[in-house]
DNA sequence: TCGGTGATTCTAAGCGCATAGATTAAGATG
DNA sequence: CATCTTAATCTATGCGCTTAGAATCACCGA
């Protein structure tokens, strides 16, 4: 059985399909008593209209997606089930949720507010490129979390239709770039730990592939340059994504020769430091202080708890989203940006105390 | 400037559209030198095909929609932060993530893995029929996680697409029906507080509105009577969204007449009890066991730990997505069900020893 | 050279809907 | 009753793409 289109209805309730069309787009237009004899077929009919043949007509579809690097078979494989079978243990907050999962919520909310569809997407890990150009042949607008695809394909879809990168620098593509004010957070980081715990030498623990990454990195040398404090030329290490993570960091624990901090590039990073030193046998923050960037849940159940800069991901998405709607499919024409500021979470891993947490208060 | 189309492409490449489909399609046949023609051509005109076109003239969309309630208003209503604006203080992580946000991790992460695109919907608060139905034009097929809207138009949507209600008694609508077992899940728990920690009065807490919590409320009682134990006839209270909550156990403790475990309708409502109790200076699981269901990322932070029935939310959204993706926008003709596991979190709150918890271990 | 055979390409017909503009109906006015 | 005005409805076209089947091409052996 056929599913019931415009036709149907129309013939059934003795009218032309521009009249059917009429009753749900510019109800004033048709009477009230054709307008009821309408709906009342098409509500026996099951009629449902059909979005790609409407979007077709209108030019405009009405959805906007977001593309989000796929996190998922990273986290499932960690625990050993591929088909999102259930882990056997106690769910592991260190990877979940995390960043990317605070901005779709803030991205989705912000459409289902405006009207506006929410399409998901994400690498599906052979062909980054094909998939987000599938993505964008069904949405008016799309923000990109962690594109890792090549720019040219960026550049295409920001020729046609308004594309937003978040946190990841988007060079002189014509798009917008929403991000934290990595300035102002890890300056204040910084502020705290040299002008508050007194420390001397801070390491930077970390990847330089990332752009953003190497921002923060940067941002940290111009801090205590302006401290007049040493000033790391390299990361000491990557982050903990790496193979062999923490090489040097071992290397500089059995010296003896640690710094006063090491600050991560974020804070998956420095949750896996903390343990990594653990394991060697030196405490956080009792030999050395830690501290992360991004504000993940992990961070305030951890043990220590995570000192941080926090970055308001859900507002990220959310302002992504408004942008996205204001342009109504047109793409933007030169880099356009906008920063939110991020806030210094002062927690444990740094030598505060430990803030009264009430899990219970729901 | 117009965005281009396959008439653009065919025109500029010398060849008829007919074939600039089949270059993407059925490259095969296709010549490789026209091919190859075709490709750069549409690469250099910023080609990127139209979903809305395509989907309408193959009669198939190749997307999958997740309806789910929408929490994020309450959620940042509670927060006082209307328009996705960060919190001050930490992430409540009694409201994020809750069981929802893990069905559609599960949802998505299949739906990436099938090359299906996914549509996240949820009601806007005034019109849950208007915009599921928006939703059902978008997609093939369509799961339900809290539908709160008629019945009549999930009938309407079952006759013409599949559906798969998630964690929700369907009735008799033909839809596919995806959720936990309940019966074991919870027998275990009884049998646990019963055997182990030698319960005699047990009472529910939770409300009888929703058909999932009274099943969950029946099957206590039934593995009570095959115990032997006292059976209680009516929760004594409604969950943590009443107005005036746990009115009831606050009597019971003026009135030193506690039960021996006090087990909650879910996770969150046993939370706010025990936090409730703590205020009157009753301890748990000291002076009472209480107990959870769904196993949120809260209960494995909360003092005490909560012992709970985990409900495997991604498994289950994982299954939705590939049942529907496997009807082919077919729907089904009668009920049928799939029921997942359970699995019994032994934690704090019925009085067993704290489970060792490495947040650091990434 | 000619018929035959795949390989390649094209023609043509929709898919279901929106909407501009034409047409008709229904009142209103003189 | 003729004319004008407004309300209501319809006709006709196109949105960008897929695909069945027709047409054409390239190349074979006889």
């Amino acid at each position: 059985m056929r599913r019931a289109t415009v036709y149907d209805v129309a013939e059934r309730a003795g009218v032309s399909i521009a009249t059917v069309s009429c009753t749900y787009w510019q109800p004033s237009r048709v009477r009230e008593s054709t307008r009821l004899k309408v709906l009342e077929v098409a509500k026996r009919l099951n009629y449902i209209p059909s979005a790609s043949a409407r979007n077709l007509a209108r030019g405009r579809v009405g959805a906007l997606g977001l593309y989000s690097f796929d996190f998922c078979p990273v986290r499932s494989l960690e625990q050993g089930c591929e088909d999102g079978q259930e882990r056997e243990g106690e769910t592991d907050i260190c990877t979940y949720p995390l960043y990317a999962d605070e901005v779709e919520r803030g991205f989705q909310q912000a459409c289902w507010q405006m009207g506006q569809a929410v399409l998901l997407g994400g690498s599906t890990g052979s062909n980054p490129t094909r998939s987000v150009v599938d993505m964008a042949g069904r949405v008016d607008g799309l923000a990109l979390l962690s594109w890792l695809g090549d720019i040219s394909t960026l550049q295409r879809l920001a020729t046609i239709m308004p594309v937003v990168m978040l946190a990841q620098n988007p060079g002189d593509l014509p798009v917008l770039y929403v991000s934290a004010d990595n300035y102002a957070g890890l300056g204040e980081l910084i502020d705290h730990l040299v002008g508050v715990h007194g420390a001397k030498r801070i390491e930077y623990v970390g990847s330089m592939i990332d752009p953003e990454m190497r921002e923060r990195f940067h941002v940290i040398q111009e801090r205590l340059t302006q401290l007049g404090r040493p000033v790391p030329l390299m990361p000491v290490d990557e982050g903990f994504a790496a193979k062999q993570p923490f090489q040097s960091v071992k290397a500089m624990q059995l010296a003896r020769d640690l710094p006063d901090a090491l600050v991560c590039e974020n804070d998956q990073t420095a949750l896996a430091v903390i343990n990594f030193l653990r394991g060697l046998g030196t405490r956080v923050p009792d030999d050395v202080m830690v501290t992360g960037a991004d504000g993940i849940l992990a961070g305030q159940f951890s043990d220590p708890t995570l000192t941080t800069v926090q970055l308001p991901m859900q507002r990220i998405g959310n302002i992504a989203a408004h942008e996205l709607a204001r342009q109504e499919g047109k793409p933007w024409t030169k880099t356009k940006s906008v920063l939110v500021s991020e806030k210094l979470k002062i927690r444990q891993s740094c030598g505060c105390e430990r803030p009264v947490i009430h899990v219970s208060d729901c």
